[in-house]
DNA sequence: TAGTGGTCTAGACCACCGC
DNA sequence: CGGTGGTCTAGACCACTAG
């Protein structure tokens, strides 16, 4: 019925699209590997990497002696891929250009320090940028390099390639946390974004460590809170994520 | 060194850790399958699963002739676990309760029609739902089904279970959108959020798909733009991403 | 063309756990 | 107990592509 080239993939189509139609819904148990060998005509070994595969991927739940079940679609998941602004002004063969409009090397302040959990007077890279498209202005980032885990930061002027960029390309990380909350536009951002103070702006914040290490933090401003929604993740993909809800200053 | 019980997790608890201490760089090649079996004194097939694997996660390119790469961590990539909101009461110990204020079942109208790329007059059900923890709202909520594709819900009262629950417990979904973005709160969210009329509030849209055909959107205004984040994913998990920037009416 | 990954086989022994 | 998945072996042939 298929040409698909490989068996296993052949395989793989076969159950995916029984599982996504419905036929088999959550919790029906699949048949078992041996019953699958004979089906297909093929080794165990072949079927038990499809299913692998398909439980790694969150598909199927395989136990021993009970099977393999089809998983319930459990997380209420949404991923939102956030765009390097680099790549998306290429992808879109839009102008992109930056603005340094503020660079700055000093220790800590206190209240940044207990945010990010980075002892007093730590020395820290402050740069603020403007990211625009068309000449347009499209965010404003304000972000906070901690130089003891980044110190080739301390000396980049960021002129050809925007610090978050500049970041990725250059320094591995292991964990990073995000959220997304809205606020009303302040004199800054009026300023920076031409837009009138008191309109809704998304503001996305990014923290990035390296072991346990906190390499930066990114406050990314986006014309149009109290509440706050958090995910953690690993650049590994799949991984154990996490949410809180919080308060951010309030109004009630 | 290891005391993991099995060859394939030491393998690939080495590997990782190469990585992501920045040992093997983004763009490093490693080691070939032929040489790990060496290394470890194992079979081919052990070493490939282990990178297979890997490279289905993204931390590896595997290339014939040109081996196996270290990938660059390309991803800019936010993942948001937006909670279920029974889910998130349970979890926190908060008492949770949601009241519907609207639920009509009519004929779509052309807006909605033409958004969600229905057919004039298809018939929908609209619910609101206010969603409130220890007595205090918080999210607002407007729904529309489609019931071509969920007759069921027509005699739902959602009484017991509010609806973006229900609908996630009884319907198997293959594709879901989401987006994210920032509006000044309205009268009605005044009315309904009890929050000041122009202030900041998240917005997050849902629209779910069977088989290319739409289940059902959701409007979530949280208390709390023009430019719009959009992610698009499928629960298997790691899938490929689009992403869109557009605009939502608009002040500049 | 030669080295690499991609796939597949036909076995094997083991760990787990529902019955 | 016995059926299930989990792991591993020692081969094999093939497809791709950098050199």
């Amino acid at each position: 019925m298929n040409a698909l080239p490989h068996l296993h993939q052949r395989i793989r189509a076969d159950i995916e699209g029984r599982i996504r139609s419905g036929t088999w819904a959550p919790g029906h148990r699949i048949p078992s590997e041996q019953a699958m060998t004979v089906e297909y005509g093929c080794s165990r070994m072949t079927v038990s990497k499809v299913l692998s595969a398909l439980a790694a991927q969150g598909l199927l739940t395989r136990r021993r002696r009970a099977g393999s079940v089809v998983a319930a679609p459990t997380s209420d998941l949404a991923v939102m891929q956030i765009q390097d602004f680099v790549l998306e002004a290429a992808r879109s063969g839009k102008r992109y250009e930056h603005r340094i409009v503020r660079r700055v090397v000093a220790p800590i302040d206190r209240e940044a320090g207990a945010r990010l959990e980075l002892r007093a007077g730590a020395p820290v890279l402050m740069v603020d940028t403007l990211h625009l498209l068309e000449g347009m202005p499209q965010a404003f980032e304000q972000r906070i390099v901690n130089l003891a885990a980044v110190p080739s930061a301390r000396n980049e002027a960021f002129i050809t390639v925007p610090p978050g960029t500049w970041l990725l390309q250059r320094v591995p990380w292991s964990d990073a946390e995000h959220a997304i909350h809205a606020i009303n536009a302040d004199a800054t951002l009026h300023r920076r974004l031409k837009i009138a103070v008191g309109s809704a702006c998304l503001v996305l914040e990014r923290r990035t460590w390296q072991g346990g290490r906190l390499l930066t933090e990114a406050q990314i401003f986006y014309p149009g809170g109290r509440h706050r929604l958090v995910g953690r993740f690993s650049p590994t993909g799949n991984a154990a994520f996490g949410v809180e809800a919080g308060h951010v200053g309030a109004r009630r």
